[in-house]
DNA sequence: TCGTAAACGAGACGGTACGTCGCGTCTTTAT
DNA sequence: ATAAAGACGCGACGTACCGTCTCGTTTACGA
């Protein structure tokens, strides 16, 4: 089940990409590469990883890489896919991976979340590639809304979960769209993580959710 | 005059870098390159423009441009700053070049501060270089800050003074810290416009504001 | 019958190269292989000819092809005797295929086999195959030996034979050696044919057999 | 002088093939080429000799290479008639490098040469070289020609000139056209060597000449 | 006013990586 | 068991740029 579910979710359905035959596609040789690439990107950074490399790291010709990616930005985010997929599969297999909890304070929850957020940006195993798409990304569209996709708006829609379930009990306007809402606090975030504008402190996420719940003006 | 003013401020201090003799420098040369670089980024975009190709195109030796800069990303990121100092100039010489109007009317002065933003950003001349400066600060955090203290703050710091007007006019609650507080309209609209996460419209700026000033929280 | 005969020739004996079993080869495969390979070489050289080509135009697997042969050489070569093989049983099932005819005067039978041997050299199904194998001899001795034993000494015997005979007739002083004395004549011709080391003409071969049959020296 | 005719005769005129600029050409990096070349044909064979092997072991970019040859076997070309020169520099400064002897009797001086030939024809350094440049000329008619212009042509005329002697001393009838007259030996030998379709030995070389000078036919 | 030392244009050079091609091996599926 | 198909590790191809390094040639200064 999870299996299956799991090698139908991460193969490329024929569609995406004119592939040759995936049936054939050697599993060893996929894993080696993601583990090369994620592994180069954190030790040389992203400018000095190249598909050369990559493919000397995994014991692997070049060709395999092209054959299946076309570009090594394509790799680097399927790797980092399969890395959280596979973070996922270790911590157990509960039915809803992630959610923001709901302990009724959504000022709380959303703090509490934010100082993950936080954590989980300047964990080194997760900043130097999630940089390096995040840069690929804004300069190669077509591979910006991928990242977006398949990385960001996940997570940016148990924000929206959550903001629902707080208009539900009151905490939050009705009339606020939610998917603006949440760009109050995380954005502000992210920009500081990725452009360093500013340090982040926990104190800081902490404000943006005060300020975002309560705003600027006057009560 | 201008000529000697420019070129004393916009060359490096000998400190910087190990310059030669900066008095000797090829004003032509100069201009040449940054026009070329930005013509280069505008046509084949940022990765496809090479030293070489900004050389052959600016008729001058490649030499020329490794003596006076590090990096592709060094030369764009001077000729973006010299662009929009050419752009102040001649649109008149005016003593504060760039301020946020000041109406009394806080949320009004920000969406329409927004709203211009957003046609800037959206402008081609603009959005190219300035894309291409931003992901390449992402992954090159000296390049990254350079970025941010040259092009980003300057602009930020506008928001910051009219805030701080709007809190000696009671808009703002006066314990509102504005470097924080302009980060919840700023940041959305620079992240939907990075990273295309969402698409941006005037009436998303306008929402940002008020949701900004009023909170999300019923009041 | 013919079928069996020739599989049974031009099968290399299992002590040759270590076989797969022979008797369950396919036939279709082998002949489709031949063809791919003479017309590939005809077309676009013997250079880029390649075995993944011979194989994607003969529609057979590249393993079959390593099956058998052990180079894109002896691909050829087995192709180009076949083919040779094919041109005499198509001319009529003669016991003798080849001889040199035997007018009685050495002179005009030399002449007359000379000049077919130069229009056979020109044909172009014929030579580009036949300067590949002789190129590939060159630098490669194994394959040079099997060129020279399978191709080139059956048709030098024929002189030899001729040579015999005029001898026999008191035509060739009887010291002479034919093995030799055919060099005369038949490696001029050769060498301006394979290295291009000047023009070719019937009145040249008619030159070459008064000189090597009457010599330099005043008689 | 000599210096001066020499750097004038190995480089390559701009008509030749469109280069770039001839006198910033770095003459180490030629000199580390050619002996790069040679050794390794010598070592490895010239299958295995790659242009890649070559720029490895001589110290040089790829680009190098390419910048000022065609194909590996240009490059082997110019090292080997580079080789030829330098061998007449090194052995003196006669002014007739090289011509046959004339003692005045025209079978002593070409057995005398032809024997001078094997040996050079079997000296290692001579042989890889010359086997596969024929080799290549064989397939790549361009490449032929040159080399046969550069190489065989120079050394058959000398054949030219001896005979053309002879038969001004009256050895060799008047009619004799030289040019086709010293194939008779000259051809046979080749073309043993060459494909190696019979052994050589002076016996045999002396041979040649005995038969082409007096013919076949009793007299 | 004229050297003269610099910056300059041009581009050759030793390199690294690119993306492609073909090699010879191996594995899978079908006949 | 042979065959078609083709993925794989590998190595070389020929190209594009990198950053460094000469080369003359301007060019602007200070003697």
């Amino acid at each position: 089940m999870a299996t299956i579910r799991k090698s139908a979710r991460s193969t490329h359905p024929a569609a995406e990409r004119p592939h040759p035959d995936a049936t054939r596609r050697s599993q060893r040789s996929r894993q080696a590469i993601y583990d090369a690439a994620l592994a180069l990107v954190g030790e040389v950074g992203y400018p000095k990883t190249t598909i050369e490399g990559i493919a000397a790291r995994a014991g692997v010709g070049k060709q395999t890489i092209y054959r299946w990616w076309s570009s090594k930005a394509e790799v680097l985010l399927e790797a980092f896919l399969d890395l959280g997929e596979q973070a996922v599969q270790a911590q157990g297999q509960q039915e809803e991976p992630y959610a923001i909890p709901d302990t009724g304070d959504i000022a709380a929850d959303l703090k509490a979340v934010l100082r993950a957020t936080v954590d989980q940006l300047y964990d080194p195993k997760f900043e130097a590639p999630s940089r390096a798409l995040a840069a690929e990304g804004l300069v190669n569209e077509q591979l910006g809304r991928e990242f977006v996709a398949k990385l960001l708006e996940p997570s940016l829609q148990l924000h929206v979960d959550r903001l629902r379930a707080a208009q539900a009990a009151g905490q939050v306007r009705p009339e606020i769209d939610p998917r603006i809402a949440l760009e109050l606090f995380v954005s502000p975030l992210a920009q500081r993580w990725l452009q360093h504008t500013a340090p982040v402190s926990y104190a800081y996420t902490d404000t943006l959710v005060d300020y975002a719940l309560y705003g600027l003006a006057p009560r």
